[in-house]
DNA sequence: CCAGATATGTCAACATGGCTGACGTAAAAT
DNA sequence: ATTTTACGTCAGCCATGTTGACATATCTGG
């Protein structure tokens, strides 16, 4: 049916190709932020929040700017989101040394349980997909991925996520 | 040195892999959304009217319930959206002639138009991203998301997506 | 045929998490 | 010494999600 199609007009295969990928990646976010946004709730946090201490988790010490550069929001939007997690002790922020300027970011262990805990999902998920689908599938879907992000921070986040 | 880890300790790299999983995805979401967002703000739209926009060109005729069902958002919500869809003229709702209690959906040519429009600028990126990966790549990729999709809903997704 | 279920809409109130703009302070850099 | 940087804060706005209650038209099953 693909080929029948393909043979008739070429570009009609490629149209429903891009819309299928465009399709998938909605349902599969859709679903991915469905059980940690409900844990979330139960402590009065959102998306955002995990985003926080997700990226505070993988980078102890960093700044306020870089997770800044890795959300993509105003330093307004962070600061609400941060006040919370700081206030509640699930954050905490220490002056650097090298330049005191700088609020580094921590997790705290009640921090880092509640990412343990709300991520867990995630990982089951990621690792089931990647289970079902076999180790070549996986090389080729973060090559995809890779591909959906801007190219000029490609070479950025490739170095952010394997240094972990 | 994934090797080294992996035989040293063959949970580090798992561990390792599904966080890298998790990143690619907000990261690729991320920019995958972003613009699209730009355009539709000239429109006074949000991300919200896209994804109306796009399941309605996707199936025209749709139900309302349908398109909560793929949303998964309440009524109320999806109603703001499509009540200034239909005002300003995207989108034209007719009864149903089997059953009259429902409002089908449509696009009207300004609807397609729109939809087109906000939809190019993610053709383009999943179209190079395919490019770049390669054709197996792109098998894998729908393998992959499709596996991130919550099991009930699987089936469903692929009859949705295929059927376009 | 009628009672109840269904499809959809609507009003009201609220929360989250984005945004802009303006302003402040401490510390580093030139 | 001045300027730039890193960060914080106040105030207000907007989009998009939520819950709960209620209304209407239509279909369906007993």
């Amino acid at each position: 049916m693909a080929d029948v199609k393909s043979s008739i007009n070429p570009l009609f295969l490629r149209e429903e190709e891009l819309r299928q990928g465009i399709e998938l990646l909605f349902y599969a976010y859709r679903d991915f932020t469905g059980e940690p946004d409900s844990i979330l709730a139960e402590y009065g946090f959102g998306r955002a929040h995990h985003r926080a201490i997700h990226f505070i988790d993988r980078d102890p010490g960093m700044t306020v700017a870089a997770l800044l550069a890795i959300l993509r929001i105003t330093k307004q939007s962070l600061s609400r989101v941060l006040g919370q997690l700081v206030d509640e002790g699930y954050v905490e922020q220490r002056k650097g040394v090298r330049d005191r300027r700088q609020r580094l970011l921590y997790l705290t262990e009640k921090g880092r349980e509640l990412e343990r805990r709300v991520s867990e999902p995630q990982r089951a998920r990621v690792a089931q997909a990647y289970r079902e689908a076999g180790a070549e599938a996986v090389e080729a879907y973060r090559k995809v991925l890779l591909g959906l992000i801007n190219a000029a921070d490609r070479a950025a986040v490739l170095r952010s996520i394997q240094k972990g």
